[in-house]
RNA sequence: GGGGUCGUAGUUCAGUUGGCUAGAACGCCGGCCUGUCACGCCGGAGGUCGCGAGUUCGAGUCUCGUCGGCCCCGCCA
């Protein structure tokens, strides 16, 4: 490189640097050549500054400008200059000045990039992920990574305040039943057995805090096998916490002072504190989902209890079987065309719901397909129950109990979406509380943790897991923002009889408990400390912070939802010699 | 595992009821242009229409299969 050396960013000159004499380094971002001068706009990582050759100044060197191709890197001597009057350019951070060039040198020469490396992307994912690193080029990528790295920092430096150790737990442990499916990696010194990478740190928490760590937080790698979602991906980022000593309100007390903290720091935004609390029972009836939306109201009411319903036959029969009816109200809605109404149907027919029925209140009175059957004095009950006014649209359906009320969720959502209802520049978080411990598995026939074995249930609800486990209430809540679960963690079992006894619930045989936890049941029996804590989905933070909604967005290698890095090309087949040490063969027909 | 949707120059897309010698814009290459900043103007190159079968006189277009991207259900303690 001829001795430069690089002395500003692409981003860091102004009016205070006239007359410097500088070295920028980067990428050519774009070339205007004007036959006379030519203009480069030269791009780093913190902005764009404008490189001129003036031919007059130096024709041999103008000429080698000329030779320039987009992406190329390259070094530049020269010097600063205001931009002659009325050339300054508002709209670059770097306009008022430009960089008149004495010297070019060549670094290394770009072919041809697949897609301009610019925002407002109109390269497809798919040839984004392949040339990730010309992608992750794009001022918008690096202003991503950027948030996500003040991120981090900002999250440190709280856990460390709060006097929490980061520490380290393995990525190469056992695996253990139930859960997500594990990836597996196998042994080579112990042929025929397979480590397992961690769908999360939990038991090595928990075992911290019996070890007597009493806070511990650390930002890791978990990995699960299986199918992908905007919002899953393989391999994620956790930040997991745990704390030992603590209840429910010290636990939602410190989150919610990290959340604020992280805000603050990463967005300049206020959060507003405490968080709304929510059951999940609550949450179920009033938004059809654990993970609400609450930017918005248009909360779902029931209407079963409505006498009116007997006198509609369909809906009459729907109630009678034990199946319920329930409503949204559209404000404004009462205009909606029947066309947009059936799109709308459609919706709730994916769920499996039956049909939608309107109900407009209009200034000329009340319109609906179902006045007919239940008559004046059962459409004024439905409007009192939604306190609708003139203009409104109230939006009816009945089904089974819990597909009917995740229908109107969804209807919900996408009313919203559609209306406009949703204000993006707002974080609304809750918690989600009051879970039941355990639910039960109509196919696998037994009950099944809703959060984790390790979950400690509400201590008055004790007595009942041998006889109705599924009211025992659990001492466990999820974090929601936006519509997102973002955390979710517990109060945990700290006592070895009652996890025994929980392992006996789930139907977890006794030598099983012994060989796949019994590192943990024997923990718990040398002093375990009363612990808990929580656990976020960081890209999905990241990625709502980011204002993106796909955490690809915010990975700098992600999967696709097929789960393979279409760049290395991962998944890839192994020589036969690895195979041969692991001990390992592939049968023919698996053989992709 | 299931459903939906997409796949056409380097890129983003258009392409009628099957008639195509497959278009546009951007990018790229060449020429002109001394104050542009999405510079402008003129010209040019560039296509196994994802892949494989089939129907047809004829397939980018229809059918089946397959591969890949995205979204959703199942799954994700």
């Amino acid at each position: 490189m001829k001795n430069y050396k690089k002395t500003h960013s692409c981003g860091a000159l102004g009016m205070k640097d006239e007359g410097r004499r500088v070295t920028l380094m980067g990428w050519v971002h774009r070339i205007r050549d004007l036959g006379g001068v030519i203009f480069v706009d030269l791009r780093d990582r913190e902005g764009i500054t404008q490189v001129v050759f003036n031919p007059e100044k130096d024709g041999e060197l103008s000429r080698r400008a000329k030779g320039l191709g987009g992406e190329d890197v390259i070094a530049v001597v020269g010097s600063v200059q205001p931009r002659p009057g009325g050339m300054a350019n508002p709209q670059m951070a770097t306009g008022e000045i430009e960089v008149i060039a004495d010297d070019l040198y060549v670094i290394s020469k770009a072919k041809t990039p697949p897609f301009v490396i610019e925002d407002g992307v109109k390269a497809t994912e798919e040839l984004r992920l392949k040339y990730r690193y010309l992608d992750l080029r794009r001022p918008e990528m690096q202003r991503i990574f950027r948030l996500r790295h003040r991120l981090y920092q900002s999250t440190r430096r709280f856990f460390d305040e709060k006097g929490f150790l980061e520490i380290e737990t393995p990525f190469l442990m056992k695996s253990t039943p139930e859960g997500a499916r594990d990836y597996l990696v196998p042994s080579r010194v112990h042929r025929g057995r397979f480590y397992a990478l961690p769908q999360s740190p939990q038991l090595y928490k928990q075992l911290l805090m019996v070890a007597g760590f009493e806070k511990y937080f650390q930002i890791v790698k978990c990995f699960r096998d299986e199918d992908l979602r905007a919002d899953r991906q393989p391999e994620f980022t956790q930040l997991d916490v745990e704390m030992s000593f603590v209840d429910e309100e010290d636990i939602f007390d410190l989150i919610e002072r990290y959340i604020e903290r992280v805000f603050r720091e990463v967005l300049n935004i206020e959060i507003e504190r405490p968080f709304r609390r929510l059951p999940y029972r609550e949450s179920l009836l009033t938004y059809g989902t654990d993970k609400p939306d609450l930017r918005f109201g248009m909360e779902i009411r029931a209407l079963t209890d409505l006498d009116c319903w007997k006198s509609f036959e369909i809906f009459r029969r729907i109630v009678a079987g034990g199946g319920e009816v329930c409503g949204l109200r559209v404000d404004g809605g009462a205009g909606a065309s029947r066309k947009q109404v059936e799109r709308w149907e459609e919706i709730v027919k994916e769920g499996g719901i039956g049909g939608l029925i309107p109900v407009r209140i209009t200034r000329e009175g009340v319109t609906s397909p179902i006045k007919k059957h239940i008559g004046d004095g059962g459409i004024t009950k439905i409007i009192e129950r939604f306190q609708g006014k003139i203009g409104d649209l109230i939006l009816v359906l009945a089904g089974e109990g819990e597909g009917l009320f995740s229908a109107a969720g969804g209807l919900r959502l996408r009313l919203a979406q559609h209306l406009n209802l949703i204000d993006p520049t707002k974080f609304i978080l809750a918690w989600i509380i009051d879970y039941p411990l355990l639910t039960y598995d109509n196919g696998a026939k037994k009950f099944v943790p809703v959060h984790h074995p390790f979950t400690a249930p509400v201590e008055e609800d004790i007595h009942k897991l041998g006889t109705s486990p599924g009211e025992v209430r659990a001492r466990a809540y999820d974090l929601v923002l936006n519509g997102q679960e973002i955390a979710g963690g517990s109060i945990r079992l700290h006592d070895r009889k009652i996890q025994e006894k929980i392992f006996r619930v789930l139907g977890i045989p006794q030598g099983e408990a012994k060989s796949k936890f019994g590192f943990l049941l024997d923990a718990l029996q040398y002093g375990a400390p009363p612990h808990g804590g929580i656990a976020f989905g960081f890209d999905r933070l990241a990625m709502i912070m980011a204002g993106k909604t796909s955490i690809r967005e915010v990975i700098a290698f992600p999967k696709t939802t097929a789960a393979l890095s279409l760049m290395d090309e991962a998944p890839d087949r192994v020589s036969p010699a690895q195979l041969k040490d692991l001990g390992l063969t592939i049968k023919k027909k698996n053989i992709t």
